[in-house]
DNA sequence: AGCAGACACCTTGCAGCGCAAAGTACCCAC
DNA sequence: GTGGGTACTTTGCGCTGCAAGGTGTCTGCT
């Protein structure tokens, strides 16, 4: 079962910072990239990576160059800005307070507030 | 700092079932819990949690019934259906795929598609 | 008596995000 | 000349979290 949108939220915006933070890409293969590299979890379309491209770099996260190609279209390649690196480090921060709640909640054993969960987390 | 809502969508809602799977409670208590119980990390109102509740029973994936008490105004209290547990279990897998699919993108190391991370998840 | 504050519930309206759908355009192979 | 791969774009919908504002009760302080 692929995932569904709603848990999805925001995280795909902090892939796709990820992925550019190792090398520059462009739209096409990001799309690739993350279907083929996520065991069938993810099932995203250029609908989807296209417009957060777009947000990404209207607000500077990212900054794109074009670049001839001998095959076919020219590609639209993006690559991370200095705040796109902060705002990268700032969300894996996020995500993983958020893996330390969900754990804590999730927990089958049910023993939430136990206090050797609460200090890994979230000094800043 | 404290969660951004952006990442937080859907996820509240498994928060939800999962304390509810562990015991009746209402409201309330729910936003107490869910603040107390993440070191902060969550800040959630009670804006946020009764739209989420009634939503859930809307879905017919809690019922709930009143509880007079001693002190104040009666409780509404929430207790998962057959289904809601069935989607708890759901939501488990899904949140064990975004935790893989995001460890593996998020890995500083870029070793992504590395066939150790395919093998635990998603087989339904 | 009056008032604050904890308890407990509820609703409206907005903003953000993912995504399906549809469209444009180029190239290669048949 | 048509189908399919590459590559980018846009519009519009639905869902979600949440801030803001509101109702009502009881306890305790002054």
């Amino acid at each position: 079962m692929a995932i569904k949108k709603t848990i999805l939220d925001g995280n795909v915006e902090t892939m796709l910072l990820a992925i550019l933070d190792r090398t520059p890409s462009y739209g096409y293969e990001i799309v690739r990239l993350l279907n083929e590299q996520s065991s069938g979890v993810l099932t995203l379309g250029e609908g989807t990576v296209y417009p957060v491209l777009h947000r990404l770099e209207q607000r500077r996260l990212i900054t794109s160059f074009w670049e001839k190609t001998d095959s076919g279209r020219p590609r639209k390649y993006y690559r991370l800005t200095k705040a796109g690196t902060k705002l990268l480090a700032e969300n894996r921060q996020q995500w993983a307070s958020l893996v330390q709640v969900m754990d804590a909640f999730l927990s089958p054993s049910g023993n939430v507030g136990s206090n050797e969960l609460l200090n890994g987390g979230a000094s800043v």
